[in-house]
Order: C-alpha cells, then structure tokens, then sequence
DNA sequence: CTACCTGCAAAGTCTTTGCATTACG
DNA sequence: CGTAATGCAAAGACTTTGCAGGTAG
C-alpha cells in the first residue's frame, strides 16, 4: 500500500474522518500518479473506478488533504490547480515549457541559500516556492507529455 | 515621468496602441505603487482619477502590458492576480506571512545556482519563480501591510 | 443511530468577451 | 474618418456550498 493512502487511513482512524470508497479510490488515484494530476484529471481517473464519484467530491477530498498537510497544492503558471502526494523530503519543480512535463529535483545548497537570504532580510523561512522554467538542451532525449 | 508610463508611450507610437485617457492613469497608477496591487486595488485607484473606469478596462491594459513585456503577473498563492512594472534588473520576492507585505531581493548567488540546476537536469533556464515566505525574526522592526 | 459524507445543482469568485458607442491618431 | 478602445453586462472557467439523502463506525 501506498505511503499516501496508509496516512489517511491512520488519519481517518485518529480524526473524526471517515474512510469512504470515494475517497479511497480518489487518494489511491493520486497515490498512484507521477504526474501533477488537475482536479478535471483526477476526477476522470476516479470515475474509471466508480463512475458515480462526483467532482465535488474530488475537491472536496483534496481540501482536506491539503489541510492536514497530506498533499500539495501547485498551480505551475496554469488556472487549475495541480496535485501531488506530500514529499517525505521536500523538492522544487522544473517544468519543461516545450511538453509541459514536470520535473522534481532537490538541491540542499539553493535550500541553504534561501534560509540565508530570508535572515538577512530579517525573516525566519517557513516555506518557500521555486519553479525552474527550461528547455531541453540541443541532443538532450528527455520529456514529452 | 515614470519608466513604465515613458514606455508604453513608446509602444503606442510604434504599435498599432492608443494611448487613451483611462490607460494613461490607469499605467500611471501601477508605475506609482510601491505594492503589488491586484485588479481590484488598481482599479480602485484608477478610479479616485476617473471615477468612469471600468474593472473590464483594468482587465484589458493588464493583459496588454503583460503580453508585451512591460509588467509582470504574479499570484503569491492566492486567487488573485497581482501585478508589478517588470523590473529593470530581475528580483525575486519575499511574503512576510504576518503582514502579507512584499520585499524584493535579488541574489546573484542563486540565479546561478539556478541556471547550474537546470543545465544538470538536460535545462536551459528560459524563466523562473522564486518566492520566499517568512515571519519576521524576533526583535525585528519590519513589516506591516 | 447520528454525524459525517455524497451527488447534484446553484452560487461564488475572478476573468474574459460580445456589442454598441466613443474617441485616438 | 476608420479602427482600436471603452463601459456594460453577460458569459466562462474554476471552485465552493446548500440541501436532501446515504453510510461509516
């Protein structure tokens, strides 16, 4: 089982939550995804599972896993707001501007950094957003969505 | 005169633009502000020089701006569109989370870092966001919005 | 049982757009 | 003068919410 889908049921166990069919298949839909699924995405995924799950229930669902801090919410320069499960280690996101691919990487030096610069500023860092917009280099093979 | 006003003036000539009576203040008051002013706020000060303006017209100028190049469009993670002159030398942007004030800061150090980052993953940089956000350190008399 | 959850549709929020009119160049 | 720009209001896109019925625990 998947570190995201254990979470909330341990959640669901200790909270007043309730462990509902539509929001196991809609957690596990997003467990299961390497993409940065759209509600709209998400929502068509759960629906092949059960047709009956409603849009409102997959926005309601990512509002409370947002809230418990179970996942993360983007929007990567779109309208729509994109998903994906909490990182056990936190990562930044580079998103290819030719296919729109999505791509995680860390790098402890550029978290450092910001730690620094926040101080200097007089500020202690509580979160921080860093998106890397690319193209792929001339003979480089990656990406296509 | 403003850069931004001097600008976009410019533009007009060049351009098939007009410069009307409403973009000329409505230009003036996003080359005014110190902030970063929604729609809304702009609007509301477009309005205190001609009470006539419409939030349509806001709408428009911002989205011509923003297509050539003359501001930037940003969201600070909320629903909101907030809008700033693009800058002369590229900054980034610090949210203080008590207060919502903005601080920019640029850093040579991590645009570069940022640059190495991409260049590793197969990337060349064509665009970046990066936002910090923070409380103000105990014993620091920063910040209020 | 009963409080939480669901589907549905209506409503909310932010932004864009069609249309008739105005006004810049 | 011709065409881009404006104001207004309607429509669009995304998200939230009220309500009546359903269901987990």
């Amino acid at each position: 089982m998947t570190e995201l889908m254990k979470s909330f049921e341990d959640l669901c166990e200790s909270g007043g939550l309730r462990m509902t069919a539509q929001r196991r298949i809609i957690v596990r839909c997003l467990a299961e995804s390497t993409d940065h699924p759209t509600i709209e995405e998400l929502h068509a995924r759960a629906q092949s599972a059960d047709q009956s799950i409603s849009v409102a229930t997959v926005y309601r669902t990512m509002n409370v896993l947002e809230e418990v801090g179970l996942i993360e919410r983007h929007d990567f320069g779109g309208s729509k707001a994109r998903f994906e499960p909490a990182p056990d280690a936190h990562h930044d996101h580079l998103i290819d501007v030719t296919s729109g691919q999505v791509i995680e990487f860390v790098d402890p030096e550029i978290e450092q950094l910001q730690r620094a610069i926040a101080a200097r500023l007089g500020y202690r860092l509580v979160d921080h957003k860093l998106e890397l917009f690319g193209v792929p280099l001339k003979g480089d093979q990656s990406g296509s969505q």
